[in-house]
DNA sequence: AATGCGGGGTT
DNA sequence: AACCCAGCATT
């Protein structure tokens, strides 16, 4: 009966379904001796889980809590009840630093669904979660398995990258059928398993500390014998980037005695955020001139900030988007950091004034 | 399937 | 400079 071992990478799916139980067993030991100790694995609290969730898509861990965000956030605003009777600029200003305010706002709308449609009470069905304004696959998983102990799969990027290595798969873990293998098999985990909060905890943490981008430490890997890695540095296979495109913005300065005119942001995107005001299109020709250039960074463009003196009389009146806001309020207000940089750099060398 | 959304950290 | 990070929504 006994055959060769055949090679890691051509072992079958069967025996990977009948080790769920014993990987998920060792790696449930693993994080209740080794987990972490965050604000957010203190309480089953779905308000105070949902703030952790929403505040960590795409950003990390020591972001949220080293620079305050978190627990500022559940000091001001420690229920749904409280955020839902918030003003958007209250919500805006409290999330102002973390990036991606669209979050901040969904995080605002749901809790105000929550007040309107669920009588203050956060629900426990996965799909009805998965409904709410901002919550996705990931997010609905989390708060379900975190919150309430339901066994719901959950995939972010850490999890993509220890399933992919633990099955030595080279899907692409950003096509649709790596995306699907990827929760197919985060759901016969957490299924197998009769801790699920601890399951989800741990797949990531292993993710974070364990099973790294670069330089795994392998020896340390609770899960070692489970895992049909060949080279693990190799996976997950992702699909190219997007080229970077190279843009050009330009803004402009001005100071009065009331302050700095700035220009909130009315479209689609950034709303209600502020910004140097746009260098309005005919002076883009001939544009004045120029006090800093800067570059940043923003998906997949490369953008050149230039910022110019003011354009035309100083005199004229102003769009409704646009405001003259008085120095001692700059810091409180929303706005995307390359503005805020840019801003500080342009007020620190005038010299006499500073934010904050 | 692609794209926009921001920002910061690591290598 | 490239890559990554507790993703989601829109098109």
């Amino acid at each position: 009966m006994p055959t060769p071992k055949p090679s890691k990478s051509a072992q079958q799916k069967p025996a990977q379904a009948e080790g769920a139980a014993a990987l998920t067993a060792d790696l449930v030991t693993w994080f209740r001796k080794e987990g972490k100790d965050y604000p957010w694995r203190r309480t089953h609290d779905p308000y105070a889980v949902l703030v952790s969730e929403i505040m960590l898509q795409q950003t990390q861990i020591a972001t949220v809590l080293d620079r305050g965000f978190y627990a500022r956030w559940m000091e001001k605003f420690p229920n749904f009840q409280t955020l839902a009777a918030a003003s958007e600029s209250e919500v805006l200003g409290a999330w102002q630093g973390l990036g991606y305010y669209r979050r901040a706002r969904n995080l605002h709308k749901l809790a105000q669904v929550i007040v309107s449609d669920h009588g203050g009470l956060f629900p426990r069905d996965p799909e009805v979660i998965r409904s709410l304004p901002g919550i996705g696959p990931y997010t609905a998983g989390a708060i379900s398995s975190f919150a309430f102990g339901l066994a719901e799969p959950i995939v972010d990027g850490n999890i993509a990258r220890v399933l992919s290595r633990l099955d030595n798969d080279a899907t692409p873990v950003d096509s649709t059928p790596g995306i699907k293998r990827l929760w197919d098999r985060a759901k016969e985990l957490v299924q197998a398993t009769e801790d699920p909060r601890a399951l989800n905890s741990a797949l990531m943490e292993l993710g974070q500390t364990i099973c790294k981008p670069a330089k795994p430490v392998c020896d340390a890997c609770p899960v070692h014998h489970h895992c049909l890695a060949d080279e693990p540095e190799t996976l997950p296979v992702k699909g190219a980037r997007p080229e970077i495109t190279e843009v050009t913005e330009r803004v402009f300065f001005l100071r009065t005695g009331q302050g700095i005119l700035l220009e909130q942001e009315t479209g689609s995107r950034r709303t209600g955020l502020w910004k140097l005001p746009a260098l309005p299109e005919e002076f883009s020709v001939k544009p004045p001139s120029v006090l800093l250039k800067t570059t940043y960074g923003i998906t997949r463009y490369k953008v050149t900030l230039w910022v110019h003196e003011v354009p035309g009389k100083p005199t004229q009146t102003w769009p409704e988007s646009h405001r003259l806001i008085p120095l001692d309020e700059l810091s409180a207000l929303p706005m995307p950091s390359p503005y805020r940089r840019a801003l500080e750099r342009l007020l620190a060398s005038s010299g006499e004034f500073r934010l904050e």
